[in-house]
DNA sequence: CAGCCTCACTTTTTT
DNA sequence: AGTGAGGCTG
């Protein structure tokens, strides 16, 4: 019911407190960003500086948009959860653009039960398109058309905008040009498209951008440095003339991958002439001695807005340090301490283990597996994106709309009912011949899936949403099909669970009043492909959480284990080209070590399956950044020979099966520490040729990797 | 038309 | 090592 300013921190009650003006907030990890967010929200509708409907807050995850949500309605009078922030716009960008095209989709050229594509059935869209026009797949792989077409339309270029530098690019426009006209006809949408569109409606419609331009007095944005280009040009449209609340880390900025621009927040302060820079440093979140290495760590990096975190809370104890000699090694010990944690009391829902590639989490399962330690991995193939449930939906989008020719691909022979890939071309020969949709073209042996579909549609006129879904998996002959199967039980669970979900969906979408009128199966439809499902199994149970680190961004855990700190993995190998690659992955060491409260654990290994091959790595340059006296060596620093790792292997009962036999190359092998007088230590991690010709592949860190001549360079071993 | 087998791939991810 | 997609054979 209360704002409870009195908690607040100055720096945090004066991004709360500030004028209707522009503002950026700066605020570090764990400094109490939502807080302030949803504080200054509450803020301004209570002092009666804006109503609810002049309030739009976007986020990126719909979790993010959930607990926002919540906590503002927590903070304002009258709120029950439901009856909540009438009017309110609050969501993700992709979230809001959608509700935007839903309520003027006729002025945005789109019809009424558009549906979306996710990022499967954009590939799947485009693959089909390269084959209807005949493009050599290997010259224009599906997956770089589709890279290429969202990247365009990130920056808010339309396939006639293309900057035409070659011949590749002409064509790429093209086929830009093409995948357009094809989800034009059939009345879909994918994620950019729902952003470009939105932004492009308003930007040529005077009146909507009036309209919501008087609405809104009030934007506020969350992770701001993870917005891309178009959705700051989306932002700068809607907002107007209203003010602009920014909050975003630049230290926290690991997406530029996918078109996340940094620059956004200097642009940001240049554009809108910005007053009012807020920095948040306080951090509520962990000991001394963690926040002491993220900064040291994020110190190396040159772009950067510069902030420094402190907290009043004390130092803590060390990061503890390990090295294994292998990643078994290292996940044994993984699941020791977990053990000695547990024993002491500490509840395994607080613990986390972070690695940075999902490759890197089965060893650590397997170990946790063998232990009985119940363990949740985040991350995955989730619900709506699981196979079985996207063949449920088909089914349905098929029934809202027939023309949906992406459906009609992926469950005219599923289960499988004699339609073959000959049928299927002469479907599509006749539909391009005829301009039509495939279901609007069939006949012969398909005449039985149309007739299907349209009992399904006859059958479930009317119905609710629960009905219409459980008629559609009951008839659609997936629950049969599955039956069958070995791995089937599963699949059938899922679509029961799909049941529920649409059961759930109802009263929800009844609760929350979404506001504009669609259909509810266009509006669970819609549902399904936003929000793929961060409903995952599992859930609430006390179980270990294990993750990568880019999904650890905005959690956090009274103890992380960061593993696999190797060169080559973090950073990852293929960062070091990438321009400013090098400092990505540098901030996202620095988001590994702030999700830990009190306990932060490091560890690498000196030998690694990847692949199917062992590797030999060294240990990550970011072990290096961090200040010796922060950390304490569970294992003594460098000091085991790596040698070892081959004594072991000889002298052990079971000799570990995967090493190479070390082989002796002009008085080197694999896996041996050598100092270079220039480029210092490293290791031998390939060898070639004999006596004189002898070369060594070595990984000397941050100083990179280099094939050496043995009779030339002056190695030693170390 | 359907199942089986080989081949190529492998950073990070939300919507 | 493990997976997914595409090609080939029955």
């Amino acid at each position: 019911m209360s704002l409870h300013l009195e908690h607040l921190n100055p720096e945090q009650l004066a991004a709360v407190t500030l004028p209707d003006e522009h503002a950026l907030i700066l605020a570090g990890a764990g400094s109490g960003k939502t807080r302030v967010l949803t504080t200054r929200i509450a803020w301004l509708i209570k002092g009666g500086r804006v109503t609810p409907a002049g309030v739009l807050a976007v986020t990126f995850t719909n979790k993010a948009a959930r607990e926002m949500l919540t906590r503002v309605g927590a903070m304002l009078p009258s709120a029950s959860p439901s009856s909540l922030p009438r009017g309110m716009w609050i969501g993700t960008f992709h979230g809001l653009a959608n509700r935007m095209l839903r309520a003027h989709h006729r002025e945005a050229g789109l019809p009424a039960a558009f549906q979306i594509l996710d990022s499967q059935d954009q590939l799947a869209a485009i693959k089909r398109l390269l084959k209807g026009m005949g493009v050599d797949e290997d010259r224009f792989p599906p997956r770089e058309v589709m890279y290429f077409i969202n990247g365009q339309k990130e920056e808010g270029v339309r396939s006639r905008d293309v900057t035409v530098t070659d011949e590749n690019t002409r064509r790429l426009a093209e086929l830009y040009a093409a995948y357009d006209e094809q989800c034009q006809r059939e009345g879909v949408v994918d994620f950019a498209e729902l952003l470009l569109r939105s932004y492009e409606l308003l930007k040529n419609n005077e009146i909507l951008r009036e309209h919501y331009g008087q609405r809104f007095r009030h934007v506020l944005v969350d992770e701001f440095q993870d917005t891309n280009r178009l959705q700051y040009r989306w932002l700068k449209l809607i907002g107007r003339s209203s003010c602009l609340f920014a909050v975003g880390d630049d230290d926290q900025s690991i997406y530029t991958f996918r078109g996340a621009n940094v620059g956004n927040m200097q642009d940001f302060e240049r554009d809108f002439r910005v007053k009012h820079v807020v920095r948040l440093e306080q951090n509520y979140r962990s000991h001394g001695n963690i926040l002491d290495a993220a900064n040291a760590l994020i110190a190396n990096n040159r772009n950067r807005l510069g902030k420094n975190l402190w907290t009043a809370a004390g130092q803590g104890e060390p990061l503890r340090v390990f090295e294994g000699e292998s990643d078994m090694d290292e996940a044994r010990w993984i699941v020791e301490e977990v053990r000695a944690l547990e024993r002491d009391g500490t509840r395994l829902s607080q613990v986390a283990v972070l690695y940075r590639s999902n490759a890197q989490s089965r060893v650590v399962e397997h170990a946790l597996f063998s232990q009985g330690i119940p363990y949740r991995v985040y991350g995955g193939l989730r619900f709506f994106e699981r196979a079985e449930i996207k063949h449920a939906l088909a089914y349905l989008r098929l029934i809202a709309t027939p023309d949906d020719d992406n459906s009609f691909l992926r469950v005219a022979n599923f289960p499988p009912r004699g339609i073959g890939a000959r049928t299927i071309e002469q479907l599509q020969d006749a539909a391009k011949q005829q301009g039509k949709s495939l279901m609007a073209v069939v006949d012969g042996k398909a005449l039985s899936f149309r007739k299907l579909i349209d009992d399904l549609r006859a059958e479930t006129q009317g119905l609710p949403l629960k009905e219409l879904v459980e008629v559609v998996v009951a008839k659609s002959g997936l629950i049969e099909h599955y039956k069958t199967e070995r791995e089937g039980a599963d699949r059938i669970e899922n679509l029961e669970e799909l049941v529920n979900a649409a059961a759930t969906f109802t009263e929800e979408a009844r609760e929350t009043e979404s506001g504009e009128a669609v259909d509810p199966l266009t509006a669970f439809l819609t549902h399904a492909a936003l929000e793929a499902g961060e409903h995952q199994a599992g859930e609430g149970q006390e179980a270990l959480q294990m993750m990568t680190v880019h999904s650890a961004k905005g959690l956090e855990f009274d103890v992380v284990f960061l593993s696999g700190l190797e060169e080559g993995l973090f950073p990852h190998e293929q960062s070091v080209t990438e321009r400013d690659g090098l400092e990505e992955e540098r901030r996202l060491a620095y988001v590994a070590i702030t999700r830990a409260r009190r306990r932060l654990y490091l560890s690498h290994a000196q030998t690694r399956m990847l692949h199917g091959q062992t590797r030999y790595n060294i240990p990550s340059r970011f072990l290096e950044e961090i200040p010796e006296g922060l950390m304490k060596w569970l294992t003594p620093r460098f000091s085991r020979q790596r040698e070892a790792v081959w004594g072991a292997a000889r002298r052990a009962p079971d000799p570990i099966p995967t090493l190479k036999t070390p082989r002796d190359v002009g008085g080197f092998r694999i896996g041996q520490n050598v100092v270079h007088p220039k480029f210092g230590s490293g290791v031998i991690i390939d060898a070639e040729g004999q006596g004189g010709d002898a070369r060594v592949q070595v990984n000397f860190g941050s100083q990179g990797v280099k094939w050496l001549a043995v009779s030339v360079a002056k190695l030693q071993a170390a």
